[in-house]
Parts: structure tokens; sequence; C-alpha cells
RNA sequence: GGGCCGCUAGCUCAGCUGGUAGAGCAACAGACUCUUAAUCUGUGGGUCAAAGGUUCGAUCCCUUUGCGGCUCACCA
């Protein structure tokens, strides 16, 4: 029953393969992912989560049993004030606390930690992303790592000599291998200077100059260091596979120490893979990290449908980097992503082994695997939406009127895509992309000559725009420049002129077509 | 210093379990006197970074070199 060959060669799909292979025939596997909400968890971030929620899907496809959990590892220390922050003067004075008992200075949660993981996990349910959460901070304050802190205590001596295998500077005689938030300041600036043998630790508050003696069994303040802390849960939560960004998967990273720690804890290291970042194009001056404005995944849904977002990870190896675009790129995604649709519906022939790829691409792109769409999306290009959209100022719903053929899936599919390019056209589109139509009063100053050419234009319009083809009707737009003397140029900074103000715009023709009869024929005789 | 990734047409890149190369844009020619990265048709263009090796056969595997980038050796 498992012979079933699958032609997929799809990463996701190779993974979940190797998963299997590697990790043999289980009743359960379980696929971990995880950050540090230290800050705004942005975009680059995501493609962890993304990555870990195609291979559950893959394996799931494969008739498996998955558990999907993304831990929060909201006990880490809060190191340094992120740029973007409301009231950094405050956040200053709880640096070295654990980003849980950091406030939440935007307002919208019990604490700084808090509030980054909420934005995230109110955003993951729209691209179809279903974690179990897991909170490390509330673990680890109810001592619920109690006997694997103890057992790291007493297995010092190996776990240091594990970690000093990559190290320039080996750590002292003097290191324990675990970490203690004072209880006296909540920061983590302590020295442990003895284990009991037992549960008790004693430490020193380095900056009061006081010392305790704590039970791990009791205190909330305990923690494992990162390099101890991640394998003790991958055996922990049995994790079997979970990826890595590239700073933890080289050489000496925290993989390579945590796969020999994890010995120490009695498992084996998950499956792993590992994944390049993301960069962000055209996001005007917001890019850079110093600046301190992040791109997270809200921004990017401002300009792409969920399913569009989804298939800008599923089509890049996780190894590769990629740029998410804002400026004018969008169009080509939007195209690339429906050009992926005509495959996947036939529409559009390709050689059989590409159109398996792409009609994978398509599957895995979708939010809900089992409620794929049964027909393609109203097969409109990206740029004509915009050029409608502008030409109804933004209004969606008498866009829609224009494609009364449109069955009401595919409205509603236009209707988000059409929310995506109107954001995109107010906060990214480059000014020669944008016009609006001349309102009531607001008229071009044509001289008589010009008037008469528009007049022209209008009457023609009048009678044969809705009925003609493009191809025709630009015909007559060649003759009433001839008719009336004037360069083709000249004639065409006209009309744009008289309709948008502009000098340029959308290819003519197609763009008084897209206007309607009525609106062009009632701007122009304004004249 | 270690490790990883990349080097394929003018540009951006596909090509992934080895069978002597592809797509978009650009260029050129034509179609419609053409406007906003406009439309259609057609054409040209690559010693797959270099040198060795394995193989019947290498862009793909191995070794070495060059160039570019990232990352670790502090913390998470």
């Amino acid at each position: 029953m498992s012979e079933i060959q699958n032609q997929s060669t799809h990463w996701a799909d190779i993974t979940a393969d190797k998963i299997i292979r590697e990790k043999g025939d289980k009743a359960l596997y379980t696929c971990a992912s995880g950050i540090t909400p230290s800050g705004t968890v942005h975009i680059g971030n995501f493609r962890e989560i993304i990555t870990v929620e195609l291979v559950v899907r893959a394996l799931r496809e494969k008739g498996k049993n998955v558990r999907f959990i993304y831990s929060w590892d909201d006990y880490d220390v809060f190191r340094k004030v992120p740029k973007n922050m409301p009231d950094p003067e405050k956040l200053e004075k709880y640096l070295r606390f654990p980003i849980t008992l950091v406030p939440d200075t935007t307002g919208r949660a019990e604490n700084y930690a808090r509030a980054n993981e909420k934005a995230v996990e109110d955003i993951l349910p729209a691209v179809g992303v279903f974690p179990e959460y897991l909170y490390q901070a509330e673990r680890y304050r109810a001592s619920y790592y109690a006997e694997d802190i103890k057992h790291a205590l007493e297995h010092r001596d190996e776990i240091r000599n594990i970690l000093n295998e990559y190290r320039t500077e080996p750590l002292p005689e003097s290191w324990w291998p675990v970490a203690v938030f004072s209880s006296f300041t909540n920061k983590d600036t302590t020295t442990v200077l003895d284990w009991d043998g037992e549960y008790g630790i004693t430490y020193r508050d380095d900056e009061l100059g006081k010392t305790e003696t704590i039970d791990i069994r009791k205190t909330p303040n305990t923690k494992l260091p990162w390099r101890i802390d991640w394998p003790m849960r991958w055996v922990k939560e049995g994790v079997d596979f979970e990826p890595g960004g590239k700073d933890h998967l080289t050489e000496g990273g925290s993989y390579d120490t945590s796969k020999n720690v994890v010995k120490v804890f009695g498992g084996e290291a998950p499956v792993t893979m590992r994944y390049d970042f993301v960069q962000i194009k055209g996001h005007g001056g917001k890019i850079s990290s110093s600046s301190g404005d992040v791109v997270d995944l809200y921004d990017v849904l401002e300009v792409y449908p969920p399913e569009i977002v989804r298939y800008l990870f599923v089509g890049t190896r996780p190894s590769s980097e990629f740029a998410i675009s804002f400026d004018l790129d969008v169009l080509k995604i939007y195209e690339d992503y429906d050009n992926t649709e005509r495959i996947y519906f036939g529409l559009m022939k390709v050689n059989e082994k590409k159109a398996e790829k792409e009609k994978r691409i398509y599957e895995l792109s979708q939010i809900d695997d089992k409620n794929i769409p049964t027909e393609p999306g109203y097969q409109i290009p990206f740029r004509h939406l915009c050029n409608y959209l502008q030409i109804y100022s933004g209004d969606v719903e008498k866009v829609l009127e224009r494609f009364p053929d449109a069955t009401e899936s595919q409205k509603e599919r236009l209707r988000v895509r059409m929310k995506c390019a109107w954001t995109w056209l107010e906060k990214y589109a480059p000014e020669e992309f944008k016009f609006a139509l001349r309102g009531d009063g607001d008229l071009y100053e044509a001289d008589d000559k010009e008037k008469a050419a528009i007049m022209e234009l209008a009457d023609f319009a009048d009678k044969y725009l809705d009925e003609l083809s493009e191809k025709e009707f630009s015909e007559y737009i060649y003759q009433t420049a001839k008719d009336n003397e004037m360069e083709n140029a000249d004639f065409f900074r006209l009309i744009y002129q008289a309709l948008i103000a502009k000098d340029k715009g959308p290819k003519l023709a197609s763009f008084l077509k897209a206007c309607g009869r009525d609106r062009v024929v009632e701007i122009l005789r304004r004249y």
C-alpha cells in the first residue's frame, strides 16, 4: 500500500518522502516550526511557517497523521528595541527582560511578545496555515521542563564538550547549562554559581550583587540556553521535521551542535532543510531594517491575494533566495499565477512534465486543499483590471457590472484581486501607471481646432465604440487625427489630456472601450 | 579561518535523481502611421566560469582553481 508511486517532483513532496524514509513508518509525524517574537514577525519568518505547512500538507496527502506545531520562543531575552515600536524610551527600561515580561507599547496585547504573536496568529488562517501553538514562556515559567533542565545539569560536561567543538573560546569550567532570570530584576544579567545535584540552583544577580538559591521545580526563572533548549524540545515533542534558516544550518551553527546535544536527551535530530532569506523589492523607503520598518504578511496580503502569496513560496525552492516585489513586477507575478492556473485547467498547453509540475504548484498554492477551484478565474489581465478600477475610481462592484459573464466564484475572486490591485495602485504603482478620469468642470484648455477633433471622436464613439472591435475602432482614431490634420502623437496627447489630464495613458482603443461609450461621450462632449 | 550557495543567451533566471540546452525581457525583421515595461508573427544569439577526472555519454557526479554572495565561530 505504500508502493504508490508519487511522480511529483515538487520539493514539498520530495521532503515528505524523505521524512518517511528516514523516520520510518510512524503513527504520527511531528513537524515543527518556531521563532522568537522579539519584534514584528516579518515575511522572512513566514517562509519557515509556510515551508513546514507545505510539507505537512504533502505528508497528509500521503495518508499520514501529522502534528504541526509552532513554537513561540517567548521566553527569550529582549536584546534591543526595534525601531518600529512606539515609546522606545519605555521599552528601553526592559532590556534583558524575557520578552514575555516586556509591556506592549502598541496597546494590542497583554505583553510585548504576545502582541507580536497575536498579529501572526490572526493572519495565518487567511493563508491556510493552522498550526498548534506552543508557548515556551508559559511552559518554562510553569517549570514544565524542570526534569529536562535537571537532565542537562547532570550532563554538564558532556554538553559543554559538544558546544566547545565549534567555539573559539571554550566554555569555562564554571559554566552551567542553564540560564536564570533574576527574581530581583527580571533580567538575565545573572551568573549561576552552583547546583546541588538535585533541583537547587544558586545564582548571583550581577547588577545587585545578591545571591539566591532557587528550586527549578518551583521557580519561573530558569530556562535552557538556545543550543540546549532546541534539541531538548525535539525530544520532548518527538520532532521529525523542522527547517532552519541558513544561520542555523551551517557548520558550527545551532543545528550542528543540537544534533549532538539531542543524543544527551536520548533522541535524534529531525530531518531538516535550509531555507534562504526573502528579499523585498519596490517597497519604497520601507525596505531596510535600519529604517525600522519591516514588511510583514499583512503588507504582502494587501497587494497579493492569499493564493498568490502562497504561490510565491510554493514555486520557489526554499534554498533559493527570492524577492517579493511591490513594484511593476507585481503585474508579472499575477500573470505568472494566471498562467499556472490556465495550465491547471488545461487552457494552456505545455509539455507533460511542465504541466505536472505547474499543476502541483497550483494545488499547493490554494489555501484549502480540499476546496480547490473547479473553474479558472475570470480571464482578464491584471493590467487591464487596474485600468477598469481606475476608470471607476476603485468601485469594485461597478467594475464587476462590466463582466456580466463572470460566475459567482469568479466574481468572488475578482473582488479580492481588485482590492489588492487598488491598494497597489494607491501605494506602490508608478505615477505613469496611474490616472483618473476628469470630473465635471475639470476641463483641458483646448483650442478650437482641438475641440473639433475631440467632437469628431466623440461622435464616432457615440455611434460605434461599443459595437466595433478594438482594432476596428483604432482605425477611427487614426482617421480622426487625419481628418483634423493632426499628428498622431499630438492627437493621442490631446485625447489623454481631455480624458485623464495626462500626456500618456493606457492603450487608447482598449482604454476607450473599457471606459464604455457613455463615459467617453459624456466627458468628450464637454468640449 | 570553517562551511554553504551561485556562476547557463545582452539582462533576469528555468533546467534536480547524467542522454550534447529553454522561458520572459532586450535585439533584429515584418504586421497597423502607435500611446505606458502596448499587441501579433518570425529570426538570430550560449566552448552551460576554467581545467582535470568518472562514464558509452557530464550543465548535472568527483577534484582543483577563479570570481561573487551568504553564514558560523557572541546570543537567540
